[in-house]
RNA sequence: GUCCCGUUCGUCUAGGGGUCUAGGACACCGCCCUUUCACGGCGGCAACACGGGUUCAAAUCCCGUACGGGACGCCA
């Protein structure tokens, strides 16, 4: 039997974090299992459905890599074919018209709550012959679910789960205007596309026991269930946006690298061993329903931010360059040249190991793409009269100096260190750290010296001489 | 209210009756490295929700309690 897993998003305007685990696991049991990922948009609530809606889900689904095997199919453009199901099971007796109006159910439903009783529809119009139904009403078509006995469904992480089917009313299929429901389309839209394997958050464990309702009235085979364990905010609630980003795009957007946000979800709810570092093609391999957890999960902002150092420093150089570029735009507002470029290529091994995200690789990248004309509080303490000593020290030994690379610079630091500082190197280099950076943090210097080049390093500290000298 | 699911360090997890004085990762603390901040290295803190069973033996199996989450729509 072919694996066939699917991700169905309803096009709400964004892709939640917690969907991105969702289409993740069905990728890769399909992957592992040399099986089909397939795509399906919900979008039977007509009043929801967009395009840009769809196309937000695409482009996270394509940032994250998660590729699928067929054009996204839309759950609205198989109406007909739910509508004739719901049909046939009209005909042979397996399904009813019920003519009660959303006012009498909800009546019903707040009466059975208030004597705590069973939530459910109370079968009205279960046994009706068409004679007794009024007319000119509208009516919904429900299925007939077995009245007593038990229901179990295996699930492959949860195990057997065993509900009473009293607990079991009578759902709706078809709307009173003739559309069908969610729970007919799925159960149809799986069926028709051969899906194996329904892997899905726990919130739809319950619907799981009413979807199989259908199944059996239709005579279909089950697909195998797997329900994944939530994944919740710090507080032990829903994640939401006060936690910080939930939508992919918005991890995106805080500069997180993709195949961070893949690892960092394939550990919350799987685990294999100690295992915490593991590749997209590892997860291929190694991926399993053994492996899921059943409790649910806390999302660790700060886990994922480890993992995204991770990834940064692995990352390929040019690549990151190309992914820094619209950060340097919104967080230090600049465009690079062919120099600036240049530099910050050469000078990304250094930087790199610094940043956890995107956003923070962009104020690191900054002593490499524009001019220090002016200086932070910090290094304008180590910028006075004592340090210009030092500076235009530095400045004749620099000027002559033919190799300009990260071992003679150290030489020549040193040799000005012991001439001119009582032989402390932290007497020259915390100046010139604020003479080249304007701030007192940065990379190591020789090898950020090296990067920028001699001339641009005497620029900047003459830039420093006569700042001090103007102050 | 009814039903379903869950419960190991702060967090993610390993663990599927003895190898557990419970392992790893992140976070935190300390030390080392060091031109700063990071990185890195080393070390430390820290958990089996509770109560009953079963068993020679339970984090592991069973029952109950508590707590948490989920579902009870002509939403998906």
């Amino acid at each position: 039997m072919t694996v066939i897993t699917r991700f169905p998003p309803s096009p709400t305007g964004m892709m939640h974090i917690g969907n991105a685990r969702t289409a993740l696991f069905n990728y890769l049991y399909a992957r592992h299992n040399d099986g089909k990922f397939v795509i399906r948009i919900e979008d039977t609530d007509r009043a929801r459905h967009s395009d840009e809606a769809v196309d937000v889900i695409i482009d996270s689904l394509n940032w994250l890599g998660l590729d699928f095997d067929n054009t996204p199919t839309s759950q609205y453009a198989n109406k007909d074919r739910h509508i004739e199901v719901a049909q046939e099971l009209l005909t042979e007796g397996k399904a009813y018209k019920c003519y009660c109006s959303p006012e009498e159910l909800q009546e019903m439903r707040d009466s059975m709550k208030s004597e705590g009783r069973i939530v459910a529809y109370n079968n009205k119009w279960r046994d009706k012959n068409d004679s007794d139904a009024p007319a000119d009403t509208p009516y919904v078509i429900r299925i007939k679910s077995p009245l007593d006995g038990h229901s179990v469904v295996p699930d492959s992480v949860q195990g057997d789960v065993k509900v009473e089917n009293k607990q079991l009313d009578d759902m709706i299929i078809l709307r009173s205007d003739g559309t069908p429901t969610y729970m007919l389309a799925v159960v149809v839209d799986d069926y028709d596309m051969g899906i194996s394997h329904v892997i899905r958050g726990d919130d739809h464990l319950n619907n799981t026991f009413r979807q199989n309702v259908i199944y059996d009235a239709m005579g279909w085979d089950k697909p195998t269930y797997a329900h994944l364990p939530m994944i919740l905010g710090d507080g032990g609630g829903k994640l939401s946006k006060r936690h910080g980003a939930v939508s992919v795009d918005e991890f995106k957007q805080a500069g997180y690298l993709p195949e961070a946000v893949n690892n960092y979800l394939l550990r919350l709810g799987w685990g294999h061993g100690d295992d915490e570092i593991i590749s997209i093609e590892q997860a291929i391999k190694l991926f399993d329903f053994k492996g899921i957890t059943k409790s649910a999960a806390k999302f660790d902002y700060t886990k994922l931010e480890s993992l995204n150092a991770h990834y940064i420093v692995e990352a390929d150089n040019q690549r990151l360059l190309d992914l820094l570029t619209p950060f340097l735009k919104s967080e230090i507002d600049v465009e690079l040249n062919e120099t600036t470029a240049s530099r910050l290529l050469n000078g990304m091994n250094g930087i790199k190991e610094r940043a956890k995200t995107l956003v923070q690789l962009a104020h690191e990248a900054r002593l490499y793409c524009t001019d220090i004309t002016e200086y932070d509080d910090k290094a304008q303490k180590q910028l006075n009269t004592d340090s210009a000593i030092i500076f235009k020290g530095l400045l004749e030994n620099l000027k002559t100096l033919s190799d300009f690379n990260h071992d003679p610079l150290e030489a020549l630091c040193r040799d000005t260190a012991t001439a001119l500082a009582d032989d402390k190197l932290g007497k020259v280099m915390m100046p010139l750290r604020a003479a080249l950076t304007g701030t007192d943090k940065s990379p190591a210097l020789f090898e950020a010296m090296e990067v920028l080049g001699k001339d641009e390093t005497l620029i900047r500290i003459q830039n420093a001489i006569d700042f001090i000298e103007k102050s």
